[in-house]
DNA sequence: TGAGATACGATACATCATATCTTTTTTGTT
DNA sequence: AACAAAAAAGATATGATGTATCGTATCTCA
């Protein structure tokens, strides 16, 4: 990803954290581009030590978890609960609406590829959520499966796309 | 459920297993039980729990986890990823194809119920896969959110309904 | 400037999952 | 029936993930 294109997505993050009156810390920054600039999803605790290795600050797990909800609730990143990771979302600087995200995770290198495709699924779906009175909290799809590099090259060790 | 058609969905479990050949021994038929006469998604250490108590034999985790993946390989239950937790599937005497399942999923009281709705958003997810070379494991959506009896009750404790 | 709110740390523990090796049970063959 | 191979299950240990609780630091704003 280009220069201009990362500084559009902080500046996005900073304003969504000041449209919500919350502090955008050095911390969750820190955390937040750890993130941004992974392809893959990433745990939380390979999350902490990243923060480790790369910025002489630390943090323990419990702080971890918390920015990451942080930043999931503000929609900065995607929990991908299907595998306990965190990716970015690859829309933080839209404006327009978007259908339910559909998240296609690699399960051998856990890459992370938002399909563009927007047609509206989720219409379909919360009429039938409708009709058993059951109101919707995820807010993605997650279609786990495996990328075109582990596919041709199965022997690959996990995470090492 | 009425009896009949328990007594049908064993038999059907009894046919796949014969039809894959391999065995229904009786530990999996119990763990396969406990999981069909529950309503709310289960996790492996629950299942365990429940074998201690209701059946007079036991078995560690490791078992659990082995036998639940077995049933899981045969389309006898769902592994419900987001929650770490498995239920019965609810079309194991249904003969003709479907589509993806559609699991709406209680994060509060963990009950699961399987849409009905059958319209192919299959063929589209697979559409938009194929233009990024992905190939889908995942052969279930799982939706969460809120049941409409945990809306009402909103402070009911975890796993009460 | 100092009280309340927000953010973060520390510790302990709960929960979920698997690796590895051994023992038991079943199956098929002689 | 006896036995070897295969399948299933047990035992033990440990790793990985997630949260509860309480204490401390930092920011904000009147």
């Amino acid at each position: 990803m280009d220069l201009k294109k990362l500084n559009q997505i902080i500046k996005s993050a900073e304003n969504i954290c000041a449209r919500d009156g919350v502090r955008f810390t050095t911390k969750r920054r820190d955390i937040f581009n750890i993130v941004l600039h992974e392809r893959k999803a990433l745990s939380a605790y390979e999350i902490a030590e990243k923060l480790r290795q790369t910025s002489k600050t630390s943090a323990p797990a419990m702080s971890v978890y918390r920015i990451l909800e942080f930043l999931e609730q503000r929609k900065l990143v995607h929990k991908i609960a299907s595998v306990n990771k965190y990716a970015i979302c690859a829309h933080i600087t839209c404006n327009h609406e978007h259908d339910m995200p559909r998240l296609a995770v690699c399960s051998n290198c856990l890459k992370v590829e938002e399909l563009a495709s927007n047609t509206p699924i989720k219409q379909e779906l919360l009429a039938s959520l409708d009709a058993i009175d059951f109101q919707l909290q995820s807010q993605q799809l997650e279609l786990i499966g495996l990328c075109s590099n582990c596919r041709r090259n199965p022997h690959k060790p996990k995470g090492g796309c």
